[in-house]
DNA sequence: CTCCCGATTCGG
DNA sequence: CGAATCGGGAGA
């Protein structure tokens, strides 16, 4: 059904790989069944010289060591009480990673709803970091695998049902110019992206 | 809108 | 040990 991307396609720079995950699907495949999403919000963390990622000046660190290996693994963080999802990218030892924000359930839409509850509205059931790695039920656990396998992995998706926009990063301060990179992507209009604060 | 929660990391 | 964090939820 769903297929594996190849590992080629995580191999582009990551100010192409952010907006080329745009319309592609992540899926996860759990005993509990099979859950996929289309992509509608990335963004790109520059690593050495993008003073917002954890990788700024190539700090290397227990939680930064995945994004120094090979593109197409799998950097998954605790922020608070929920985990965020990364797609590493570009050169092997160069620490680029794109983040994976906001996506449209596509299947298993009853599964997100068991793991976000059945009050939310549809559109807040995956409309972050953090409410999407918990609808497809990804944990720590997945820390240092890769996307182009089973359980967790992109699929070729449909690509975009809107206009592609770029913006400032979500969530970020202290970083001084950082803070204005329009390195966010997403389809405008689209109700599963998250809101900017 | 505001407040509040709180796991983990990292720097000092 | 303290501060900061690529967030989310609840309640006015």
């Amino acid at each position: 059904m769903y297929r594996p991307i190849g590992p080629g396609f995580f191999k582009q720079p990551v100010l192409e790989l952010a907006p080329a995950l745009l319309g592609q699907y992540i899926v996860h495949e759990t005993p509990e069944g099979l859950a996929a999403a289309r992509i509608v919000e990335t963004e790109a963390y520059h690593g050495p010289e993008d003073r917002a990622a954890h990788s700024f000046n190539n700090r290397r660190t227990k939680r930064t060591e995945v994004m120094f290996a090979d593109p197409g693994r799998i950097y998954t963080y605790q922020m608070h009480t929920h985990t965020l999802m990364n797609v590493v990218a570009g050169e092997e030892g160069t620490p680029h990673a794109v983040l994976i924000r906001g996506a449209e359930p596509v299947e298993g839409l009853e599964l997100m709803q068991d793991r976000r509850g059945w009050h939310l509205k549809i559109p807040d059931l995956t409309n972050g970091p953090g409410k999407l790695s918990k609808a497809l039920g990804v944990t720590m656990e997945s820390y240092g695998g890769v996307w182009y396998e089973e359980p967790l992995f992109i699929a070729p998706g449909p690509g975009l049902a809107g206009e592609l926009k770029a913006g400032p990063r979500v969530g970020i301060q202290n970083t001084g110019e950082a803070v204005h990179y329009p390195w966010r992507f997403f389809e405008e209009g689209n109700p599963f992206v998250s809101k900017y604060r």
